[in-house]
DNA sequence: ACATACGGGACAGCCCGTTACT
DNA sequence: AGTAACGGGCTGTCCCGTATGT
């Protein structure tokens, strides 16, 4: 995952200071949260300077917000919504994330979290910036999710419209993450999604049969 | 010669004292979160002196323990556990829940999260000991659901198991609490309520009428 | 060595909470310091709590001069002043004297330096009362080698006389120790204490054949 | 022309503010002791900010171990290593050092104590980095003075060899600084400094008369 | 652009002593 | 006599940010 041919959409310049800052501020929060990871931290681990870090980010709190907009969006991209936008249904494009990021952490033998939870949980109360910054992430993940079921043919009750199920599906998954974190065990992850996948493939927008929950 | 009465005197309370620390620091953590708390904030909000709060709790650590064990939990006990305990049904107990959270959070105006919720995001990967308590109280959270489906009647398929099913319960709602704080609103938070309460109505464990939600 | 049935020579209550905390107080400053040393450690190793240490001293200092009065006064009485009163020549009492503490250092594996030294190079100047507590027993010190040796024979030159060596003999004794305490060795005690012998045996005192030491 | 004009200028200084702390560090340990001394006492004294120290010195214990390599070795030096090079012979090298000493002593009416005394009896037992610091002090002392006397002519006893008398005369100057603390006095060390004078100069280096110790 | 020096404020923990209580 | 609660204050360290220097 390094330093591999296959480029990201985006250029995100990963040679440069900029992104190793980024890259190690991102991972230091994901892992020990925005509050607990000093700048210094931040520093060493991206082997730059304070005069460095500090000509590219001139706060701490403006260093978060580039974390949140240049890394977790795009993680958040990579991870679930290309996988949906180019699955052949949400069912299976949820499958599919959940089911990778499982397997991640089950490889990895540790779960820190998902950055957008982790920063949500943190900051989103105190800080209106990092609220507005990661509102936008969830509502662009709902939005995929909800398009998504949308274009799936049948319509839908009101309780079951593609927007409140695509926010079950996020909470589903911001929660298992929870979970998954507070045991370091992707249990909680395979469970919710093997729960979600079956709830959308019978969910209302489902012809085949009649309706059948879960 | 004139001693101002007797206002110096000192009346020993010890488990005044604690309690009082212990609300204090529920609440800070709640809303701030931890490391943003500083202990002079938890000693200031509570009213006692550095000796003091050091004498019941030698350290911060200790006392985020202790909240979690002493506070924490007793709040999800009555917010949860009990509710679910004694409705006629798992859908009830949860609607009713999610329904008084939901209130709350529009009488107040504001959303703080789930105390369980964010001290796990916020602790449980970097500490092993908050891992562990915040993990016996997922466990007791899913288990009273869990045990509350098992006692409804019919049997249910494996993917469907009464745990299962607790856990996306759990999971779908710290979840719906996150983007509930993240977006400062209960609207995903009724939203899942809706949809949670629906599932469960029709799943496999239900077999009369579905009953009118509180 | 807890509850041996053999009495020290002094009785020193050892059964008192008073002796068990001195006891704790003079093993620790002498190994740790004084202001090293916190009055929680004094309690802790004494195995007393709070109160009761208050109770017996009203403060760190009256524990530190009870400490300099009964134990740090008592170890040297029985290291030196009792030898060398009972040893046939100064230069015997010295080398019993010194050959003991090394031997017991050499046993021991370690050197914490000689208690009234330590208290003295750490207290001394800042604090008076220590100063007087500890300069007396210097006194006493050179004193009674001083008579001693006025007791063998011989007028001495007057820089020789039995006050200029005792102090000599103190002084070598003192910084020897905090070489050996420097290197944890007792290479400097035992090389001081030959030559403080040798230097006795041959001094203008001396006056019959040299006797053999210890 | 007051300095006024650019009062914001602020005036890089690195080894000017590293010596400020160092000075104010020394001063203040070998008065007070290093545990008696706070790290705002330095800053103080040094008329430095809480960043600065921290830049130049992490930890009080880092800055103890400068102090020690820095100061303490370089004082040493000035006041003993140099004078006794730079005498005819030991005897008179040590007359000077000890003299000199005595004199300021007397100047100032106070005894602070030898700075390598004072440290090591406070930290040699203690700290691992501390005993090492100052004892390669000692041996650098004891061996200054063992290398000249090795060129003062005659051959000597293994009992008075060189290296035997530097470590009596390092340790009987030691012992006599620490009662003179005591006393606050430089009685012991005038005693002590004619004592060793005589004894140098009988010493077996002397050829006059065989062998004879004092 | 990057690197070092510095400013000033906070934080968690500790520590000595006093006071209520048994 | 002995125990536990409590009162304040201090200490070493850290941390974020700015200024200087190259």
């Amino acid at each position: 995952m390094a330093r591999q041919a296959k480029a990201k959409k985006r250029t995100n310049n990963p040679e440069g200071t900029r992104g190793k800052i980024l890259d190690a501020a991102a991972d230091l929060f994901q892992m020990r949260g925005y509050h607990d990871t000093a700048m210094q931290d931040v520093r060493d681990a991206a082997g730059v300077t304070s005069g460095a870090l500090q000509h590219h980010f001139p706060s701490k709190k403006a260093l978060g917000l580039a974390v949140v907009k240049d890394r977790v969006a795009d993680a958040l991209r990579s991870a679930w919504l290309e996988p949906i936008e180019q699955a052949p249904s949400v069912a299976e494009g949820i499958s599919v994330s959940m089911g990778e990021i499982a397997a991640s952490l089950d490889s990895q033998g540790f779960v820190r979290g998902c950055p957008v939870n982790n920063l949500a949980v943190e900051l989103a109360f105190a800080d209106l910036d990092f609220r507005r910054a990661l509102q936008s992430i969830f509502d662009e993940w709902q939005e995929a999710i909800a398009a998504k079921l949308r274009a799936e043919a049948a319509p839908s009750s009101i309780e079951c419209s593609p927007d409140a199920l695509a926010t079950l599906v996020v909470a589903a998954y911001s929660g298992a993450m929870n979970m998954a974190k507070a045991e370091q065990s992707s249990r909680a992850l395979e469970i919710t999604r093997a729960l979600l996948v079956s709830l959308l493939r019978f969910s209302p927008t489902a012809r085949s049969r009649p309706r059948r929950a879960v």
